[in-house]
DNA sequence: CGGGATCGATACCCGTGGGGTATCGATGCG
DNA sequence: CGCATCGATACCCCACGGGTATCGATCCCG
């Protein structure tokens, strides 16, 4: 399974072997017999390039899912073998910070609280860390965050604002609208690194954090669009703009669905009760 | 990961290598590597008694999961080689019969509607099928099911009525209470089997479906406390009586949440719809 | 149009890991 | 105290997964 799953996002058997730490051969005969055992044709290879058959994608998804389950049962099998009873919250860095503090404080003053390790994630990384099994419970930014096959609970709902040099026109107004966000002249949104750390194509900067981010914005290199609660604490050299028509954001907070941790209900409940 | 769940749900060597078609020795020597690389103590065992340690039952637990979702890997892939876009609706043989029919048809009206294949299951089967790829959709019951980790959406809610022989004293009355139903001489409740196949112990008599049921009430050997769309194409024999304090039963439709099948997106659509 | 480069498949060899049988050691019971 | 039960250990063997060398097909470029 590992195997296929290597090829297929490389696409290509020499990679992938490189990747697994093995040698081409042995992963092609890995692959057919794969293909035998579930009676489908799940690459067409021709000897220039390899692409997915459907079930193949099937395949992909159903087995990154699987195997990510394995990680999990391993890694909370041997996190509950250290008698380590700690939980660990991952978020994304520099966002929901006010909520988050709040958050610690009130649960570190319940009855039975036990240590907490905040893990500060990249963008979209947090439903990855819960799903094999690295952090026991997250914050997630809807619409951005996919919760599918998580259990969640609404926390937090805000508008978002523009963020922009304090020198710019737009700076000054009370609010403006997507529209006229979408193509100023000379900010553009800043591309963000997707989960394999490789940026996008297009247009705008790249950016790989918050810092980075604020740097480019003050620079008059970018704009971005965030939730209210990302701009509080600013720079001096940075202004923030109600945008009105911007989709709201909500912050929930997530977890694994089997988790039987009291130490994750109590959060959960907490965090609710907020 | 196969065998620990064995030896686990057994707690006894032998009997899990029988399950597995092994013999005891190599079970016992895999355990044992299993615990060396986990770096934990999985089992207790003498030589008289094995029972689980607090990592095993997190093993147990996640080690379940990680095995249902490679099964479902391997059934989703074969089903998407074969080209039959069918698709699976799991319920319980039974329940939300008019719903279902409902369902049926305006789904089969809709454009792009492919073939749904109904499999009546047992009581709490439908998680498991959805979860080990046997279905892709599925009707379950709140409070009853267990939905964790599946992506849900709320079709129904409808009280409970109480089913009982026609010339029983409590047939004639408007409405009853829990407490009254509770201990009804010579008319228990009936056990049902678990998902193992085996009943809890108890008082009452054994059910396996509701052709079994409706037989024992009309024979006025026990009662039963079901939703009210289970009691409105009755047997002459048969009465039911709302009871008013019992707890309010939700029909919801649910699936994988990695389902990417537009199959299953319209259905959905259309049971919410309905 | 042909030679080289690229890339997956095949042929062949080898070592280890997982399976089998026989047996031991510990524990509970009559 | 002897026997039955049950998991662990000892020992053997083969099949499966990995490695190297090489083939065959396809594309690129001169």
């Amino acid at each position: 399974m590992r195997y296929f799953v290597a090829v297929a996002e490389e696409l290509h058997f020499g990679r992938a072997a490189q990747r697994l730490g093995i040698a081409q051969p042995p992963l092609s005969r890995a692959i057919s017999r794969l293909e035998r055992r579930l009676g489908a044709v799940l690459l067409e290879r021709t000897s220039r390039a390899v692409t997915l058959t459907e079930a193949g994608a099937v395949l992909l998804r159903e087995g990154r899912a699987a195997l990510y389950a394995v990680e999990a049962a391993e890694r909370r099998t041997r996190r509950a073998a250290t008698g380590h009873h700690g939980v660990v919250l991952a978020t994304k860095a520099g966002a929901s910070g006010e909520l988050l503090a709040k958050l610690l404080d009130a649960y570190a003053a319940e009855p039975g609280a036990v240590g907490v390790d905040v893990l500060l994630c990249g963008i979209g990384e947090q439903e990855r860390l819960l799903r094999d099994g690295r952090a026991d419970v997250a914050l997630l930014h809807l619409p951005f965050d996919a919760t599918a096959g998580l259990d969640t609970e609404e926390l937090h709902t805000e508008g978002q604002v523009l963020l922009l040099p304090a020198g710019h026109p737009l700076a000054g107004r009370p609010h403006v609208r997507m529209a006229e966000v979408a193509d100023l002249p000379g900010l553009p949104l800043p591309r963000w690194p997707g989960p394999d750390g490789t940026y996008p194509d297009g247009p705008g900067p790249q950016a790989r954090d918050t810092a980075q981010l604020y740097q480019l914005i003050a620079l008059g290199r970018a704009c971005v669009i965030m939730p209210e609660s990302g701009g509080v604490h600013l720079r001096g050299d940075l202004a923030t703009v109600p945008v009105l028509d911007a989709p709201p954001v909500t912050t929930v907070i997530a977890w694994p669905p089997h988790s039987r941790s009291k130490a994750v209900a109590d959060l959960v409940r907490t965090a609710t009760g907020l």
